[in-house]
DNA sequence: TCAAACTCATAGGTTTTCGTTATAGATCGC
DNA sequence: GCGATCTATAACGAAAACCTATGAGTTTGA
């Protein structure tokens, strides 16, 4: 009889009776007065409007109601017992789920980390929603998801006193990137600006964070990008430069795992840009969103040192690997 | 929220506070004070070590763990709940069980009635035990059967103190039996006690009522039975005296039933033996017990009415018929 | 057969738990 | 920022659960 488990003190002592065959050695082994077992009997007998137990004199037996009741309440115990062993379980983070919120971007650049946490936690439940980046912070604060993966917000109200909490993950460089069939196809010299600007591209709509990102650049640099293509799919850019004479800005990383794509690096460097995790700092947190969290810190910073990579075919949680 | 059912305030609590999501509204629809909520499901945090619900201002959720908790929990209240209304049904006698104590003799008297209340109470479970008579007074006692049936006690401590009690169903004449082929076939006359005594008997063990019941008889009246074949079993008798040249003597009731034997009264007859009901007459009684011997009671009556009845095989439990 | 031992039930007093009121802290909407 | 709303905390009172002592009924063993 396990005092942790919450359940109602009659039962208990009907199971124990039932047990031991008397009031006064389940009195002994729950370590409590036999007249405790006594009266609790008896008002469980008055709520349930039926006697359970039958004393008759050396034994005392079930009746028929307290066979039918008892194996209910066995069945009830055994439910509860199992919540609770279930809460261990969250804890040991053998159980859970976590609700990741990210960008058509940044689920390229981070679906590896998912893939390592899923790999090392495998009981715990995955949800990934592809979102706006704007969409995220809110996201966060509303509780839809728990954790977010976007880029650093262009200094707009950085901390804007909400509850969220952004911490840096990686950066970034953007470059341009061509297919094997165009121009600049293995070209090591950097690209200047003015160069970039006469580039036919394909690019993220400019809702995206990184399209921004690249207009301001052109903007600063004095040149008008000659956008071909507009599109909110990642796929599909990546596709349009890997067998056509398009162009397109993206982060290195993700340049360097797509085949058949290369990067060249523009002269004056975009700013590189942050990849953030974001999540509630006040309140509470499940194990398996700290475990995230814990986990992709540590895994950003291998990631620094073990750059080189497979080249993989878009894949979000595709198979890990360091 | 059931108050009839027994039931972990604190469970209920927290189903009251998730489905109204607020401890407020909970506890409005619980006609209890909020605090009260608070307390409990702090201390239901502390027992299970896990918080259970996130309080974020606007509303109140469910954790990760409270998630999985309320889960069994709900499960758990839902067995409990079964579990009481289980114990209804019990009273209904759409549930329950009983175990019937009687002899190789008295199942064949009475294996109709046991059919005839198996139909009225689908529900219930009927198991019987074939014992020797006197084994029948110390199974109720033990309480290893509900209800035994059995001959009347040949005058020895009829009554002797002990808490189970003997009820008159209905009195057995006993006859002589014979088969078709038996040179008595047929025969109205009734016998007289020395002319039973010539007669090669296949008879019960000396160990059944009926039998030293017959002995007595035999012995009253100065004779020495013939008995050729001695058994326990009563389809054994039966089958001999149908297909054979012996007779027996049998309740004129089982005689009846059968086909192919014939009852030849004795001239002074043997003394009617009772059939009675043996139950505790103290303690608890389970309402199929109660059932049943309110049902047999209003049978015997019955049977004295429509005493025609069909021919039978041996078979109890066979199919019901008044 | 009787007494000792054992069982569960009951009564009265004590401790613990639970519930309530009052109030503080926090959040949300205006 | 202010009022409204919601939860948490504290202190007190009510209810319950528990314990000790004792009683009634049974069983056991001399």
């Amino acid at each position: 009889m396990n005092r942790r488990v919450v359940f109602p003190r009659p039962l208990q002592y009907l199971m124990a009776i039932v047990e031991h065959g008397s009031y006064t050695k389940a009195a002994e082994a729950l370590h409590v007065s036999q007249p405790s077992l006594s009266q609790q009997i008896k008002q469980l007998e008055e709520s349930v409007m039926a006697p359970l137990l039958v004393r008759s004199g050396r034994s005392v037996r079930l009746t028929d109601a307290g066979e039918i009741y008892l194996h209910h309440t066995r069945r009830a115990y055994g439910e509860l017992d199992a919540g609770t062993r279930a809460i261990e379980d969250v804890k040991n983070l053998s159980r859970g789920s976590l609700r990741l919120g990210w960008t058509p971007i940044t689920d390229f650049l981070t679906c590896d980390l998912l893939g390592t946490f899923s790999m090392q936690h495998p009981g715990i439940t995955l949800s990934t929603l592809e979102m706006p980046a704007d969409d995220i912070d809110n996201a966060v604060m509303e509780d839809r998801i728990d954790i977010g993966i976007a880029f650093s917000k262009a200094g707009t109200k950085d901390l804007n006193g909400k509850d969220v909490v952004r911490t840096r993950l990686f950066e970034e460089t953007l470059c341009l990137a061509v297919g094997n069939s165009h121009a600049r196809a293995g070209q090591k010299e950097r690209i200047s600006a003015a160069e970039l600007g006469k580039e036919s591209m394909v690019m993220l709509n400019p809702n995206f964070a990184l399209r921004t990102q690249v207009d301001e650049y052109c903007h600063q640099h004095g040149v008008m990008p000659k956008i071909a293509i507009e599109t909110d799919s990642l796929s599909v850019i990546i596709e349009m430069v890997q067998f056509g004479p398009l162009a397109t800005i993206l982060p290195l990383s993700i340049i360097k795992t797509q085949c058949g794509i290369h990067p060249i690096v523009p002269a004056p460097a975009i700013p590189s840009k942050e990849i953030q995790l974001i999540y509630r700092s006040s309140g509470y947190k499940s194990p398996a969103c700290r475990a995230f969290t814990d986990l992709a810190t540590e895994w950003a910073i291998n990631r620094m040192v073990n750059k080189p990579r497979r080249k993989l075919r878009p894949c979000p949680l595709a198979s890990p690997e360091g």
